[in-house]
DNA sequence: GTGAAAGCGCTAACAG
DNA sequence: CTGTTAGCGCTTTCAC
């Protein structure tokens, strides 16, 4: 076993040949001999011998690594996006460099510099907030520097940058709808991030579908959440000990819709008999479990395979006649069962 | 905006000093003058150089990144190694180059050959199987260039790597020793793939409690599952279905204890009433649903950090007298109650 | 179709 | 303390 990993050279010279054969044969670039290419093929076999992608990095001043960042690696939405990210990253032989913010906009600033010097060929974030003017900063001199940039799910105020998001607000309009439709009028909402598209969108959602069947909104049934589990949960437990409280309430991401079932729970309170819930986001956990929450869904890891899509079309063409292309990939309503109060619809 | 991104050279001329002294200081090796050194931090800031890694990786043969080998990123179980695994390199300032295998060796053979081309200082791999003669070679390979390899969570039939483990023949014996302490004497188990050290090591603990309290095993109530959700749910409705149905399973790992409850959901069975339930790997989103299922648990993140830990280890001492180290973290019981059958108890 | 040679941007002796 | 220089391993003209 070799002690130490050939180069191009000891190739050249196995092969009894010169190292710009050597590399021809290992690019496919110009017709080599095929007497040349069998005995680099040997010799490439013989010694074990895989080129050294910084030399080729260096020599070439390309890459063919791109910067994945995230925030919480641990939300299964996050996860997924992840999945499909590197799905994709394979199929284009592409390499994932990945890096978790924390949902912290300094550790985003330290990761991005920590970027700059990988020379990456390309980048995937989901940007902690969309008001960072640092990270702003930051990625604008990427693109800049002739690297480009893909946001991811959440934006950020600039229109600079090719982005894939999905129809949340129309989701959470078509959701809030049908709640009203079947009879809710009474219907709470636990926000997200106010400083973050997902978390505002939906949001908007919410408040057009109200106004569209002229409900007037309800301060106290407008909770602001921050997408984790404590706080939604909390929120649920306020909303249902209103003197008057809601007959539905709409979780607007994943952790809310744990949140609230975790406050259902200990109020006895069941989905679809006495309360409704209308969820973002599809748990599969949920369904083995038998909790047939009705949600706003899309297709996650479609969503990371957009991205790389995206960003591997700024590679070939140097024209790039729709740079800022917003890319809105589709929500869907899945009805489960939860959305229904019984009370409600005899009401109607 | 630079369009382009400056080289030591830039700076050398923009601060009126040499390349090597701009070396120095960006690398913090040698003393500099004050003088030069405000200098060089002057033009750095100025024309927004970072140094670029390929270079640098190149002139030293050295490299600050680490490849991750995981199957299956969207399992909770993966996803919280991840954090713990990103976690530490970041402290350690070494970045992330992920990839997933999906749980195909296939893939995972391609995976270790292209790792082969970035000279990575290190790899933290959880191999699909502890059989694969192919990835065996491949990191034996890495070893014999200087790479080093610690295995995560499962082994492979070589005692050549460092790996880290965790105690869970003992884990799942004390929580099967619980289970016959309360009263149980028909504990079925769902079992793992038997080629990884998780698979065959929790049913060594399970058939090693039964053995130690006199209980014979019964083939019906081993079931051999794969981990999977599915699986673990077919297991179980035919547990339950059997004429002398067990009182008691055990899941051997967080999709298995799904199975099981989706199976349960359906049948009407509560845990720790009808029947009990003992699980491999907490889970936060039971806790939230209201779940109290008994497990054995570890400290998953922390496997992780241990793993870079060990890597970490490798890098500054050449001497390295323990190559082959097994870390074993510990287990530990979280009793919930769901191990209970009340029935159970009343005819000891 | 093939080889010689000039870089790519940086580090690390080696002189001074 | 500082500058010169020789690589690191590869790609890519440019001649032949």
């Amino acid at each position: 076993m070799s002690r130490q990993e050939a180069n191009i050279y000891e190739i050249a010279k196995e092969a009894g040949v010169s190292i710009a054969t050597v590399s021809r044969v290992m690019n496919h670039s110009t017709t080599v001999s095929e007497k040349n290419t069998k005995r680099v093929l040997d010799a490439v076999k013989k010694l074990n011998y895989v080129p050294n992608n910084a030399a080729r990095c260096l020599s070439t001043s390309t890459s063919t690594s791109i910067g994945v960042v995230i925030p919480d690696i641990n939300n299964p939405f996050f996860s997924q996006l992840l999945q499909g990210i590197t799905r994709a990253a394979d199929e284009m032989g592409l390499n994932i460099f990945l890096f978790g913010t924390n949902e912290s906009s300094e550790r985003e600033h330290k990761v991005l510099d920590s970027m700059r010097e990988h020379r990456l060929c390309g980048i995937i974030i989901t940007p902690v907030s969309a008001q960072d003017s640092d990270t702003l900063q930051k990625l604008h001199n990427f693109e800049a520097l002739g690297i480009p940039v893909v946001l991811l799910d959440r934006e950020v105020d600039s229109n600079a940058f090719d982005r894939v998001v999905t129809a949340d607000e129309e989701g959470v309009f078509l959701a809030v709808s049908e709640l009203i439709r079947i009879g809710h009028r009474k219907i709470a909402i636990i926000t997200g991030p106010e400083a973050s598209r997902p978390g505002y969108e939906r949001l908007r959602g919410y408040c057009r579908a109200l106004k569209d069947h002229g409900i007037s909104l309800r301060e106290d049934y407008i909770r602001k959440g921050d997408f984790m589990v404590d706080c939604a949960y909390a929120h649920t437990l306020e909303l249902c000990r209103l003197p008057d409280p809601p007959t539905a309430i709409f979780a607007s991401n994943n952790m809310t819709t744990y949140g609230c079932l975790k406050a259902f729970g200990e109020l006895g309170l069941r989905i679809g008999e006495d309360i409704a819930l209308f969820g973002f986001d599809d748990i599969d956990e949920l369904r083995w479990l038998n909790y047939n929450v009705s949600v706003v869904s899309r297709d996650v890891p479609a969503m990371g395979e957009q991205a790389m899509r995206l960003l591997m079309r700024r590679f070939d063409s140097e024209d790039r006649p729709e740079q800022g292309t917003r890319t809105c990939l589709p929500t869907e309503l899945i009805m489960r069962g939860s959305e229904r109060v019984p009370g409600v619809l005899a009401e109607r």
